[in-house]
DNA sequence: TGAAATCATACTGTTTTGGTAAGGATTCCA
DNA sequence: TGGAATCCTTACCAAAACAGTATGATTTCA
């Protein structure tokens, strides 16, 4: 179970989507510059994506990315599994539990696998939606004191 | 987050010496043995739960390592947090917050806090008491199979 | 045609991971 | 007293993962 940069990045990119459902493609390099995410390594992420069937491509001028279901079909969980795998115990797995010969009969498998559960939960209980709302909740109240700036 | 093969083998040898409270001091020797995990790799592991407080070392022949609370009162967490540091969300902490310009005004960090609350959780909830009897039960019932030999 | 944009692949420098190696320090037992 | 057993410390190492860069092909619009 690992959240990298590439879930960092993903989420944020997929946030500046669900905000902008109603603006046709938004391309990645303003995505970037949004975001302050690294142009190509966005690219890379979004391919990622793509192939999850979370978002739609536009190509050539005036292209972009847009979501390819609504935002409150959309959970981080989708996002994070497109990007970094199926979020499985990264202890304890198959291959290990096969290693240390208990298979089944191992009390410490229980704990990695409660867990992952626990982050599974949380990731598929929210939504693109959401998130999108919360934000812009948030940029409305600190428009104020130019919250890019600082 | 992360949970790494540390993670997987600390908690193995946490289970293995809280199954032997009454022994006196076990030697990481027959740990690694009877878990399967490298010796002297599980040794480093044991100067980072030394140096924890969860475990207590006797040097010398005939020497070991042993419970050094009862093992009711050490968690899950506190053998991962000796091991891995601190139990953090990995994305969007201190620095990268900084990096993206939004302070607090971020709503993807929340759901990071809170997937990291959720493995905190289940970690701090679990004590090594309780897994080192589940494991007696899970021994004795696969006794007759042998579990150490497939 | 040329600019804008995605798509695909390969490469790279750094850090982490999962060990191994070698020896030193301490303690027990014969 | 001299091993032998055991923990302690430090250093080293190969492979993988991470985060990003580079390059170029392809598609589309003006």
């Amino acid at each position: 179970m690992r959240l990298t940069a590439k879930s960092e990045y993903g989420l944020l990119a997929m946030i500046d989507l669900a905000c902008r459902v109603d603006q046709g493609p938004v391309s990645a390099r303003e995505i970037s510059d949004r975001q302050g995410i690294p142009a190509k390594y966005l690219e890379q992420l979004f391919v990622g994506l793509r192939k999850a069937g979370l978002v739609g491509a536009v190509r050539g001028a005036h292209g972009g990315f847009a979501l390819h279901r609504p935002a409150g079909e959309i959970t981080v969980l989708d996002v994070v599994e497109a990007l970094e795998g199926s979020l499985r115990p990264t202890v304890c797995d198959g291959d290990r539990a096969a290693a240390c010969g208990r298979g089944d009969a191992c009390a410490a498998a229980g704990v990695w696998d409660r867990a992952t559960s626990a982050v599974r939960d949380v990731l598929e209980s929210t939504t693109l939606d959401s998130l999108a709302r919360t934000q812009e909740v948030l940029d409305e109240s600190g428009a104020a004191r130019s919250p890019i700036e600082r």
